[in-house]
DNA sequence: GTCTATAACGAGATAGAC
DNA sequence: GTCTATCTCGTTATAGAC
């Protein structure tokens, strides 16, 4: 046969970086090794080094199919049509999946190891948070105009103290196995920009 | 000479937790190494063998040094006697300090390396975070009985909060290189159990 | 208490066969 | 596109001299 039409994990590319993605949320990406992808996969590393050619090239791929991932579903959050409140309530509901999983938010991962990350990565990692950032802005700036939520400051601190309060709120909630504390969190966390 | 009476950092072990736990707040526990605290000590790591048995005995030691001194600090605010608020206030400075070190916090940090940490050193992060909630939750109950402080649900969900928000704020600040970004992402923090 | 020496292993990476 | 084989280096750890 040709080749799969949609199968989304059916090529070796994907299926190594699916595998990647879940060690570096899990372990970080000082936690993990070409060996560990390669022989969960059952392939040998020389076999990983011709689809991606370092770690380095590995990660900054990780971050690129991450961060376009979270933003489709951002747009399709967006396209829903729903009130801000329930945007945002939308938007804590991507990290609960994440979380749900027994991992952590790829680049929540990558800010812990960003001193030891390459360039590439460092910057894909920063444009990741500055993408949220802009998205959830808009989201808030919104709600002020249409009254259902209510903040001081700007639109954009308060974008920063949502991205980084839920980030916080996934580390932490991880060691406890606890996805309720990270709700808890997440809910007070938005009721912070909904009550006048 | 006998030996400095309190000098603090003149004996080898503390020299070693001083370079260690720098380097596990910069790096990682999985970025760095037993040679790189060596090396900037001018020693070699079968000293460093000979004070702390493995890496598993070094990091359970930083772990236990770093709460009891977090702890010292807790005291000290709540022997200042000063009001609710301004106990949470310092409660955020010390973060800060930590921040402005360009370091994160350091069972932050280990939170994030968590599924990749020997059993000793899991267990004493999850107190670290219990004590500093336990702390939390009673200035938070503090202010509820004297007025000072506003916040709905539980003072233990509220505590929860905020050490995940300020982790969180620190995690996201450090890429950014950005200390503002944190005191802005605390004070809001600190402001929704604030008002009324 | 610190050193030298060395063991034993794992990690990232490459060359060249198939 | 994947393998075998190999290289080089870093990391943890130990034995025994000083």
């Amino acid at each position: 046969m040709a080749r799969r039409t949609r199968g989304a994990e059916t090529d070796t590319p994907s299926a190594i970086l699916d595998l990647a993605e879940r060690l570096v949320q899990v372990r970080g990406f000082n936690g993990f090794s070409y060996g560990d992808v390669a022989s969960e996969l059952g392939v040998t590393t020389a076999a990983l080094h011709y689809h991606f050619a370092g770690k380095a090239e590995l990660g900054a791929a990780l971050i690129a199919r991450y961060a376009a991932r979270f933003g489709d579903a951002l747009a399709e959050i967006e396209a829903g049509g729903d009130d801000p409140p329930t945007k945002l309530e939308a938007y804590a509901g991507l990290y609960l999946d994440v979380l749900s999983d027994q991992r952590m938010c790829l680049c929540g991962m990558l800010a812990a190891d960003y001193q030891t990350l390459p360039k590439q990565m460092r910057d894909a990692v920063v444009s990741f948070f500055d993408e949220n950032e802009v998205w959830l802005a808009r989201v808030l700036e919104q709600g002020k105009a249409d009254g259902t939520l209510h903040f001081t400051g700007s639109a954009t601190e308060a974008a920063q103290m949502i991205v980084g309060g839920l980030e916080g709120a996934m580390l932490v909630a991880r060691p406890y196995g606890d996805t309720e504390r990270f709700q808890t969190a997440a809910h007070r966390l938005l009721a912070s920009v909904a009550h006048p």
